[in-house]
DNA sequence: CTGTTAGCGCCTTCAG
DNA sequence: CTGAAGGCGCTAACAG
């Protein structure tokens, strides 16, 4: 004896039907917004949907047409603030398309990775996914999914840029204007912090810096150039070491915010006024570029447009209903955003 | 003459069955774990699915037990620290649960929301719904999800704290052991900002703050008591009107940790040392408590096992089957963080 | 333009 | 412990 737990088990497709004096078939035919019924029957359709507080049962949909109207972000916990950015642009495009966005993450290595792609495929039944970085470079995420034959978009890549439809963005570009800006100002002495290798995009980012230091008939200083792991902690250490002692850098640029963030604290500590005497540019403009004094000169990464894009991509896959075509790559271009933290260098 | 667009469209639990010789049922049986099947026809069965590379579809699944087995969080991106730390709480949960977790975001005001929920629900099938702050205090999502029957859990929720099932902090006792902390120190002229009016946690902590100075017989001092938003911009206003002049505040106790970033700021500007004349604490302990120079003292609210709590509350009520039973509340904690934001007053 | 028929893949119910 | 029948709610694929 138990009392209907809950409203969601309403009317059905059936009871819409008989309200409205037709078949259940133009009910979904209403429902799934094709053109050829009479205006008048759709009327009356709507109509007994309305007075029955009708609500079609997805679960049923997507039995019957065999899709999940299910995307799923792979993620992997980077950088909180890049997530975040990402959802944003996702969950829009996801709603304007009719789908709905689940999210999963992993243990944090590759090998993880396989297993719980895995697992989370055979019980999710995901249309398509969506890897953002630095998922998108795991080999064994993507023979994973290749393998169950599960559509899927990357989001800035760096292996086989054009061997699936990705999202991607100009790195490399980007850091080397922001080296030139630097030496436009009048900097000569320029440290370099890396960003993770696991992240292709920490490649792009030391290609555009040298290439502009190159172009520009600078040395590189080995000392000059720290490893970093895109981690506020990381760009500690990378900073001590690069700041300490006089023969230091008058400006440094740091592969993402999070870094840069770690440069000001170091030079703080030491003394050093930011950007009098030293200046200090990130990339990525995530919300710790705004949330630090000065705020940072820096590289708008449009994460939000990227990862809207991509489901923008996959979706549009996905109407065409696997008939392939050419892959889709659409890059979109980073910003140079000139803030606080950075000046001529001291005379 | 479409080839199949992929293997997601394999073996169905009839070829399992057939295969393993036994009926579908059987096959349904021991995957869904349940005990009256012998051992051996239950290895044949395993078997046959591994052969097969068998995966179930869930929309059958949730179509003949009328369950989605995914849960939505339904957000409001209010700081990209605190979601993405929701966010790890649940998913870790939600694998364990055997449940999915999928995310709706909105419009930023309450009224936005109650049609967004509604349409959010009709196409989603969610078979429960968390409500982190602020959403889970507006009332027109709750009357949504109550009017649809949807069970939902509320995160920190401020009103009606026990009339639906909750996770909830001791942001007051929190906030007032801060300002003891504080006093202790030897402060006694304390400044506070206050946090977004939407947000219950905001009047909670003001509270608790309120009442250690009372306990303590420090009068309160209007203008050092400023309304803030919870964002970095809102902690500027705030940390200007209250730092300019002379008759400064020697601490100041921000609602939450951007606030308390954005005194820091200011305070640079000033040329107001950090924490030689002036102490500064946050709450929260978001990822920039410690992105931050020097790093914050502030009061880390553990906002992954809240989640995590939350997702727990939510599966068991919802094995349970709608019983009802007693509304679960369950309480975890704050912990007081000391880092160097924060020192005994200047002499 | 609309209706009929026949499933989608799995699970509930009731027999054995 | 296992199987057979039927249905969950919706939608292809045909007919008219």
């Amino acid at each position: 004896m138990r009392t209907r737990a809950n409203k969601q088990s309403g009317a059905t497709i059936k009871d819409v039907a008989e309200r409205a004096g037709v078949s259940a078939m133009t009910v979904s035919r209403v429902l799934n917004g094709e053109s050829r019924v009479r205006d008048e029957t759709r009327e009356r359709v709507l109509e007994a949907m309305k007075e029955l507080d009708y609500r079609p049962n997805i679960s049923a949909r997507s039995l019957a047409k065999a899709r999940s109207f299910f995307l799923g972000l792979l993620y992997n916990n980077p950088n909180p603030g890049y997530v975040s950015e990402l959802l944003v642009g996702m969950m829009n495009r996801c709603r304007q398309a009719g789908y709905h966005l689940a999210i999963e993450d992993s243990g944090s290595t590759d090998s993880h990775w396989a297993n719980a792609v895995e697992m989370v495929l055979r019980t999710s039944n995901f249309d398509g996914v969506i890897l953002p970085p630095p998922v998108c470079d795991f080999p064994s995420v993507r023979n994973a999914l290749e393998e169950m034959g599960v559509p899927y978009v990357r989001i800035a890549p760096e292996q086989d840029r054009d061997a699936q439809p990705s999202v991607i963005t100009d790195d490399r570009e980007a850091a080397e204007r922001m080296t030139q800006y630097l030496l436009e100002l009048g900097h000569t002495r320029i440290g370099f912090i890396q960003g993770d290798t696991e992240h292709g995009s920490s490649r792009q980012r030391e290609a555009g810096f040298r290439a502009a230091l190159e172009k520009a008939g600078i040395a590189l200083r080995d000392e000059w150039i720290q490893p970093g792991r895109y981690t506020y902690r990381s760009g500690l250490v990378a900073a001590e070491n690069m700041l300490r002692g006089d023969d230091r850098p008058s400006a440094v640029f740091a592969s993402n915010d999070d870094m840069a963030a770690a440069v000001v604290a170091v030079a703080n500590k030491l003394g050093l006024d930011v950007p009098g005497q030293l200046s200090v540019t990130g990339f990525d403009d995530t919300q710790t570029a705004t949330t630090l004094w000065p705020q940072l000169t820096t590289v708008r990464q449009p994460i939000a447009e990227m990862s809207a894009a991509s489901v923008d991509i996959l979706t549009r896959a996905l109407e065409r209903g696997g008939e392939d075509s050419d892959v889709e790559i659409r890059l979109i271009p980073c910003e140079l955003i000139v803030r606080g933290s950075t000046a001529p260098p001291a005379a």
